[in-house]
DNA sequence: ACCTCCAAACCGACCGGTCGGTATGTTTTA
DNA sequence: TAAAACATACCGACCGGTCGGTTTGGAGGT
């Protein structure tokens, strides 16, 4: 594939995107995607064997570029802070930045488009979802591991259970910042799952270092 | 309109339901919902105008089934506690218990599957899910309005905040079930959220009476 | 530097099937 | 017996996909 056919490709993908996310996906003809980038069926069928095809390049090209993100926040993360909790906490905010920042008119999860559209994908698009999610929750997890290793909670409560909470509050905020067409409304609920951070983990264990900064 | 009619209305409501929930509404035809009731196109276009009508039945039927659930729920509530605090732990409880009793393998929320696929509906359902929304967030929000009367919170909050944020981890953590095929995931959820509420309000405002009772 | 040539890239007319919707007829019920 | 309730055949539009053809771009030969 030519340099110039790899960036035809990627004009239909990112063309196919937010249309999908707009109006679902059956509810998007490929004559719909092609109006939007100029093209014709003959280059749309010489990048995808089919319909199908797209829905799984979409649903993993969204996979990387979101990977992607969340590792710039870690990264960030960790050249602030040694501490496991200001690190969380750090990500979080630094989240909440990119959201207000994004100034998108609706935002929106291409997983959980395709989760609400269901039966007609292939089994393998949802095993790739729910391994995507997965991974996505794992690389919380971790966080929230490293947490726990340093502060007793006030409540019991596990990695895991953290890491799909804060996974419900986006993918729910997504829905409600689309209903409500407002665009930061994410932000707000990450804050409050921020608040809950800060109330969980008040006591370090063994010998304190630094405690984690207040955040704003 | 006779017993009968509205029963067979009724009929393919019901079917229709499950079967939007899981293949989209643009995926499901109006043939798939006749097939599922054994009716045929007679009697779908003589109940409904079109799809977009049946679109429309279908979500008010969603949010009158959903409100008495939350009446159901506070009433309850409101039996067995006077204290506001207590009686939102207590109803979260009953809706946790509500999820993890339901035997469907996968839930889901009519509003969220309209909101992904957006622009294939009438503007007027959107607005009506928005209002929906507001109107079961303001149910909500005004129980934390009680506790915020009561209850000095640890970090400051809204209402409102805690209003969407239970709405967004409900809506998100349908999402997660139906991606992990886990169908009790929004009772943990909802468990997560319970907890922030009992680490917020742990200091009453004037005269103390009775606190909340801890639950499970 | 120029031509050759071929594969990748892209075009656009077309096909079969499906979908929403209609028209008309038949049965059931009050 | 009339209206409501439902069945059935059918239509036009659209959609996913195919196919034969044209353009483009670059590697290789001279």
């Amino acid at each position: 594939m030519s340099a110039k056919g790899s960036e035809t490709r990627e004009r239909i993908l990112s063309a196919a995107e937010p249309l999908i996310l707009r109006q679902g996906f059956a509810g998007t003809s490929i004559d719909d995607i092609l109006k939007a980038t100029g093209l014709t069926k003959g280059a749309f069928f010489h990048h995808f064997n089919g319909k199908g095809e797209l829905a799984r390049a979409l649903v993993e090209r969204y996979a990387r570029n979101d990977y992607e993100l969340f590792e710039r926040f870690s990264a960030e993360a960790e050249a602030a802070t040694e501490d496991p909790l200001a690190q969380t906490l750090h990500f979080l905010t630094a989240f909440e930045d990119f959201i207000e920042r994004l100034r998108e008119p609706v935002a929106g999860c291409v997983f959980a488009a395709y989760t609400y559209e269901g039966l007609q994908f292939d089994p393998a698009i949802h095993a790739f979802i729910a391994q995507s999610f997965r991974r996505w929750s794992a690389l919380y997890e971790k966080r929230f591991e490293a947490v726990l290793a340093s502060y007793r909670p006030a409540r019991p409560v596990t990695a895991r259970e953290l890491a799909d909470t804060i996974m419900a509050i986006v993918e729910g905020g997504f829905i409600l910042s689309r209903s409500y067409n407002d665009p930061i409304i994410v932000a707000r609920l990450s804050r409050q799952f921020r608040q809950y951070l800060e109330l969980l983990f008040v006591s370090r264990i063994g010998r304190a270092r630094s405690g984690p900064g207040r955040s704003s």
